[in-house]
DNA sequence: TTAGTTATGTACTGAATAGTATATAACTAA
DNA sequence: TTAGTTATATACTATTCAGTACATAACTAA
């Protein structure tokens, strides 16, 4: 598919205005998010928005993939970083808490957590990425036990699919934890114990 | 304080409203809900709507402290309703998946989790709302394992409440899980195995 | 240059929004 | 009965909303 470019180019860069509708979008959720509010964060003009995005479920569900495709999310980047894997579960747990904390008040929690999820049943389209993005982070988690099994640093029965979800359900409760205020140090506490269960 | 009654009396249940109202704020979220919606939902009018509660905000409140205080929340009661602990945690587990699953589309996953956190860092109250939910249901399920300790079905040394903020948390991926149209039977063949490491 | 094409800026539209004014109905207390 | 009080019903208002028309600017291909 040879690309013809004709007329005038686009004066801004896609993926940064992504990145910015998605601050919008977790900190005002969908309906909360007025066109008004994402073009003045994204600095483009309504026209504009409309002619790269369609409308605003088109540019909502843009976001969404943007943030599940990139490698954004330190918690899974960390747990494929670390070598030793009792660390890569610690830094996943400790990462997690930290990235659902330490942004702004409105940005609180995780997007796919504490925005998206809420409009599942309402968006088309949205609950089948969601779907999407908790399959795919199974299964990378479950990915680095498997490895782990392989090279022997993990028995050979270690259930690597259970205990991936066990890390991603449980990542969820500290989303809706930071939500609520709750602070890092007080969710750290927990950390160790939980590392120690999961390898258990 | 002896109440004195005054005037024409309310022509409905103040609580059967606040039912009504949880389902389309749960279904719909705050900034998607409209009054008229709400107001077709719940059978009364918009003044009586505005005399009863002040404003939209004002009934979401409510909403949400009903939903905390009720007894309704089914994974607790049937936690703290089974004899044996063993019985009472997949009792809990089961009914999360159950609870978070077998409602209308609109309503999937958990009132608190997938529609109260959106509007935390944006609505005044919210916040400290659902913190005092997370608090109080941690100190509900740890309540438990201490009464199981001082009839000696639980080691001395059970950490109750690490073990409630865990069954908590899992809570949290489970109603994700259903939002994103996950089916009951796949998250309940991870019950036992979760049951068995929550009491280990 | 020039014709063709696309992005942008301004200004707009019709619909939906939260909240309210006013009149009326229905109750209580005496 | 009657005066006082409160809920309801209808109808409204001012605002905000998502989305668009149209003129203009800026680029490409030739």
């Amino acid at each position: 598919m040879a690309e013809i470019k004709v007329g005038r180019p686009r004066e801004f860069d896609i993926d940064v205005v992504v990145d910015a509708a998605i601050e919008v979008f977790w900190s005002k959720g969908y309906d909360g998010a007025s066109i008004s509010d994402l073009t003045q964060a994204l600095g483009i003009t309504r026209p504009s928005l409309y002619a790269a995005f369609k409308d605003k479920r088109g540019l909502y569900l843009r976001a969404i993939e943007r943030y599940i495709s990139s490698e954004e999310c330190p918690p899974l980047v960390e747990f494929e970083a670390e070598t030793d894997i009792r660390k890569a579960v610690t830094a996943f747990m400790t990462a997690s808490i930290d990235y659902a904390t330490k942004k702004g008040d409105g940005m609180l929690g995780c997007f796919l957590s504490n925005c998206v999820s809420t409009n599942a049943g309402e968006i088309e389209g949205v609950q089948e990425l969601l779907r999407r993005a908790i399959e795919e982070t199974d299964k990378r988690l479950a990915k680095r036990f498997e490895l782990e099994k392989a090279n022997g640093n993990l028995p050979a029965d270690f259930p690597s699919q259970a205990k991936a979800k066990l890390m991603f359900d449980l990542r969820q409760g500290i989303a809706l934890r930071a939500r609520a205020g709750i602070s890092a140090p007080t969710m750290k506490s927990d950390v160790e114990q939980r590392v120690a269960m999961i390898l258990a």
